[in-house]
DNA sequence: CTAAACTCCGGAGTCGAGTACGGAGTCAAG
DNA sequence: CTTGACTCCGTACTCGACTCCGGAGTTTAG
């Protein structure tokens, strides 16, 4: 996988704008190569790999800065700074899957009240989610 | 519970800053009580109910815009159109949840794999995320 | 009664995460 | 060798969700 792709193939294969390339690049979340005087920048495949990365972890709640963060881990220098970060973000993931489970709970519990519903006013997602803040 | 509050007690009381409550009654998501002429407004305790039930929605991803659909489900006229909503959320949440889990997964890994490493270069985060985006 | 603290209000500023723009350079097909 | 697509680069704009500002009015503790 030498360096073959321009910037537009990298941000087509990753189903990005090529923007955000140039965006990542800024943020130093991603690495620019360097441009041949008077010419265009190539890629690697691994160019691709790595916005992929992105776009899924931030899918998955983490913000730029934190993937910044978790990048560094690929460092293996850092094993126990990444122990660190890894575990915090467990917790924080273990915390936001028993949220959105009981999320779940009252969006069933909602559809089946709504199927069979005799006239209650308050929605019970509105109950339910009000508390415990 | 008859209106004794102001909009600073409810920010208080709710844990937000007054200028959230008042973006919040500009989005039409909060009810803003008339002011009484050459006087202050005065909430009633419903008001901090319906900010934490904001913040806590939020915390589970969901858009001021969609928290906005989301409150219109407790007008009970609206039961067909809330189930469709409720579904479809669900949908999301179930999705979001399995995600999670899988992430959950690999962080548990690379505590593991951390604990009693052996020289790995690439950290498994990393290369657990980068496939199937 | 006064000073401090708070409310009101509209508008501007901030932050994260892009997206758009526009002029100049470069590359690839015909 | 030209034409059209693409790259380069910096700056500016957008959008969501706030947050700050500042001058005027109001309420409350002392």
């Amino acid at each position: 996988m030498s360096p073959n792709l321009t910037i537009g193939g990298v941000a087509k294969a990753a189903g990005v704008n090529v923007e955000t390339i140039r965006y990542y690049q800024r943020l130093q979340i991603l690495e620019e190569p360097a441009k041949p005087l008077g010419g265009v920048r190539r890629y690697a495949d691994v160019a691709v790999t790595r916005v992929q990365f992105i776009k899924r972890a931030q899918e998955l709640g983490f913000s730029l800065a934190e993937i910044q963060r978790l990048l560094r881990l690929g460092d293996p220098q850092s094993c126990g700074e990444a122990r660190a970060l890894a575990s915090e973000k467990l917790a924080l993931v273990e915390s936001r899957v028993a949220d959105l489970q009981r999320l779940r709970g009252v969006l069933k519990e909602l559809i089946g009240r709504c199927d069979q519903r005799r006239g209650k006013v308050t929605c019970p997602i509105i109950e339910s989610l009000a508390q415990r803040g």
